[in-house]
DNA sequence: GGCGATCATTGACCTGGGTCAACCGCCGAC
DNA sequence: GTCGGCGGTTGACCCAGGTCAATGATCGCC
């Protein structure tokens, strides 16, 4: 079950930040669990649970019928689901906090790979419902946690289906800055954990696209780069506007 | 929140299948109440559920911030995300027996329409919530719709992203024979309550490549059509094998 | 049964973004 | 510091599918 490392990538992930293996559970249950459940369903639940420590490139795979939740305690991921050789799709991403379930699917592999150090604990999805079912509070959070996955689900296919690629970098970003950026929501700053083959992964792109638009963007003084994963957005206002997030008007 | 039509299709849209009104609420409660949780559940849920009749083109607004549960309890609809003024992304289709929830989205407004004469039961999802939120047994089967309906927004994200036009065809036919085809496993026969606008808007094409699509998989014997909306799917294996479900080896 | 509007199909052409290829520069190793 | 390699950038070209346009098929209506 356990973190093949995808061939090309291991050789040169160190272990430059390797943490000290502190125990990732109590963060689950503070994350997830209302504090009034958290005494009873907490043991069951450790029980039951798996803690994988993943590095950069490593991938936790799903095996078919084998439905899990996974809290990622710390780090950042992506979900792929492998439509063929070499065509995977990025599904999502998912950052520390967030809980995601990951199913036997009808018609594609999937696979969790961390994008950074991280570090994941894991339950089988049909016992940790049943432990979880009759506890209404929990049920409601993790129905609520689903209904985001869904949501940003649809806002995906509304961005792969009807946008260009401007629109769907631009998005993007500014996604990002609302998940994961850092300082005041004016000129916000992120350090995007993805390559530009995950981006291009995720929207549905090549990456030579991504990057001629990463480039467009930066001529039309909206963000700034340096290095490969730091982004200053400029000018937040502008970017979505170029997201096209047009709703009706009123 | 009713009900405007849209406003080009209102004119023709006649009501020859009008059926008695027959209440849909004992439908709904069959259909998504687990037995022994139903007589507790359905006379506060009856309190708060509103019964709307569509005829097909009529459209069913969630209007900005109100949540809402909505039971297919006979038709056919489809989930629009309005884009922008000329893009519209069909998110989903659902059919009768389908529960949804639609949300207050972050970045576009939504609407369900209905594709033909479609009764809802609708409820406001806080409301409905803190109703069932005491029953284990309904949050599991509302968790485990929602689900469903993840996974089938995550396909349509591989679809969209990584897809070509001949793969996004023969995929929704073979999903659309497996959701409401009818006759044996081998032939089946779909009557398309969708028109190829609505096709196209699913997913992320034009009507004239869709149209394309449809004339080469003909033109391939992989099905026939009669008429706009009927079709028999000649063999089944090689619509799935041209819609590019490939899995991983084993 | 025939009319007419709308939907579907087909063809000709065009373009956004994919593909292929060359180069650059960041970053970790030593 | 300098070296090497990978990830990112940039450019030239091409094609799947979008756009525009014209014709044909359905089907509700009278």
């Amino acid at each position: 079950m356990i973190a093949g490392a995808l061939p090309a990538q291991t050789a040169r992930m160190t272990n430059r930040h390797r943490s000290p293996p502190r125990d990732p559970f109590p963060h689950f249950v503070e994350t997830v669990l209302p504090a009034p459940s958290a005494p009873a369903l907490a043991p069951p639940l450790r029980a039951i649970a798996q803690t994988v420590a993943l590095e950069g490139g490593q991938t936790f795979r799903i095996e078919r019928g084998a439905d899990r939740f996974v809290f990622i305690a710390s780090g950042a991921a992506k979900l792929v689901a492998l439509a063929s050789a070499r065509r995977e799709q990025v599904v999502a991403f998912h950052f520390a906090g967030d809980l995601l379930w990951i199913a036997s699917p009808p018609a594609h592999d999937y696979l969790l790979a961390a994008l950074a150090g991280t570090t994941l604990v894991t339950f089988p999805a049909t016992a940790f419902i049943s432990i979880v079912e009759s506890d209404a509070a929990v049920m409601k959070a993790l129905f609520e946690r689903m209904q985001q996955a869904l949501l940003r689900s649809r806002e995906k296919s509304v961005s792969l289906g009807r946008k260009t690629a401007q629109e769907r970098i631009a998005g993007f970003l500014a996604t990002m800055a609302d998940r994961i950026g850092t300082g005041d929501a004016l000129g916000p700053q992120v350090d995007l954990p993805m390559s530009r083959r995950d981006i291009a992964d995720s929207l549905g792109l090549t990456i030579e696209t991504v990057s001629r638009q990463f480039s467009e963007l930066r001529a039309a003084q909206l963000i700034e780069t340096h290095g490969r994963s730091h982004v200053r957005v400029c000018n937040l206002a502008g970017l979505a506007d170029r997201a096209g997030h047009a709703r009706a008007p009123l």
